[in-house]
DNA sequence: GTATTATGAATGAAGG
DNA sequence: CCTTCATTCATAATAC
């Protein structure tokens, strides 16, 4: 669907069929590699991909991101407001009532979305995090 | 339709921010299953399983996280399943329909306790917090 | 380039 | 169930 954008000016949202190629190996790889650990438990061997998962508790996206340098799809992993769409949620923070409804939520996602690219659970986010801090 | 541009526009995007996300946690949890089953292999005398270790209630991932020394894990003021507890957790989730009923609850609690402490509160959480999320 | 801070996001738990 | 709050984790932004 649309998105709300006419010029183009964010990059967040692109993704290749490189690099959903990629993501797909990712995944049927990491699918052998439990089915093997699960049937074989006892059976220890060493694993031949441990470069390519992170499990010290890190980075989500690093495995794929360290794939060949050509991907313009920077590490934009996480939404962040523009300074326009700041201004519309401090007003109408200030205006009242902590987090809004659900269909609140959408009417602002909606009016947000003139001034960057911008979903639901964001706006969500945004007041559930406002408030404390 | 041309789609070789690699100039910043988004005429190759055949991926929504949704859709990433999905395989993004799809890979997470790959990730941490295997790094899971690693260490049970290769460490199984740290796993944190029931028999009365772990007093904080959180097997957490201490097993697999080669903890930053300057982190301090010793308080978990929350339970966390551990990677185990989640996939039966979710195995459990798929065949059935909504929250069990208390009987099935403890029965839920007492297989998960083999791998890592946990309370019938804890599980019935879980299945009130899956859905919706 | 590395360390620190600010804040977006995920999720366990409580309340209605 | 659904909504709300608290805690924690991850990371973009910033300071060093």
């Amino acid at each position: 669907m649309e998105r709300g954008s006419q010029n183009g000016e964010y990059d967040g949202r692109v993704m290749t069929e490189e690099q959903m190629e990629i993501l797909r190996k990712q995944i049927a790889m990491y699918a052998v590699i439990c089915g093997q650990l699960v049937s074989h438990e006892s059976l220890s061997s060493k694993l031949p991909v441990s470069s390519g998962m992170n499990p010290t508790g890190g980075g989500y996206f690093d495995s794929i991101v360290a794939s060949p340098s050509t991907y313009k799809i920077s590490h934009r992993h996480r939404w962040t407001p523009t300074s326009m769409q700041l201004q519309i949620f401090e007003s109408i923070y200030e205006e009242g009532s902590g987090t809004p409804k659900p269909q609140r939520i959408k009417e602002i996602m909606m009016e947000l979305s003139q001034h960057g690219q911008v979903m639901d659970k964001n706006v969500y986010n945004w007041f559930q995090n406002r408030r404390p801090r």
